[in-house]
DNA sequence: CGCCTAACGTTAGACTCTCTAACGTTAGGA
DNA sequence: TCCTAACGTTAGAGAGTCTAACGTTAGGCG
């Protein structure tokens, strides 16, 4: 029988999740931000409900991370006229600029994270991180 | 700029952390609990910041960890006649049989995280995990 | 020998992320 | 019209990581 990566897994995952906490939370920023402001910078406005889908976070976590990025001035919520259930949410410009900030974080998490290693295994790696997750995504 | 994978990491790592629960909770155990089990089949007793050092727990998770495993008979903890400071921590017959459990749950996480890999790629992801974690255990 | 520092086990608390359950409101189809 | 589903929200749980503090014990150094 193979040796057993999933705690491997789960401790390099730990680290990743060190590595953002630290590099995002000195910016008084954490993960959900970012893939809420990428999300929105990448694919446009949308409803709550349709960040929750473009992301993967929950309904009930976004409220909490949207009423922090929307108190700080990085997003705006506004109703939807032709559905009143929604509140479309979108970007300020402050929002932009806090992306591009986040961004660079972001590439410091993976040049910390991969430093190990070379470039050509780094696009392995990533590769088939991205297989992993989209199977995980659709699939369930 | 190159595509960014941390965000990508997190995610898988979150989906893996995501089976664990599931596969490990469904038989009243954690992730915690497994990774303990498993350093003393494989390294022997040890105090419990030995057994923390060996695992990458913190030794105030450690406490909580070690409770729930010993209230339920798989680990004794007992004190160290060469240092006054110490516990021993050992396995008993049960917790050797809890080991065998958890590592075949183990399994079940991995083939189910895996499952859209082949063999060789399983391989070559599993070789790249061990070396981030290498990398990230020693360096910090 | 006495002191001081370090290691040990423990308790308490914080934070991030994930996930479930419930609620009132609104849209839209039967 | 009624019923179901979607939407946003609140509350709460659990797992994992991390820091700070405390009393106890070992061991080195003066």
């Amino acid at each position: 029988m193979e040796e057993l990566p999933s705690w491997v897994l789960s401790q390099v995952s730990a680290q990743g999740h060190r590595i953002i906490v630290e590099k995002f939370g000195s910016v008084g920023a954490r993960g959900y931000h970012y893939r809420l402001l990428r999300s929105l910078v990448t694919d446009g406005p949308a409803s709550q409900a349709a960040l929750g889908r473009r992301t993967g976070i929950y309904l009930s976590d976004l409220v909490g991370a949207l009423n922090e990025l929307e108190s700080e001035g990085y997003v705006r919520r506004s109703p939807d006229p032709a559905d009143r259930r929604r509140n479309v949410v979108g970007l300020t410009d402050r929002g932009r600029a806090r992306a591009e900030e986040l961004s660079e974080r972001a590439h410091a998490v993976q040049e910390e994270l991969l430093a190990p290693l070379s470039g050509p295994e780094r696009e392995q790696f990533t590769g088939l991180l991205r297989r992993l997750l989209e199977h995980h995504r659709s699939g369930g």
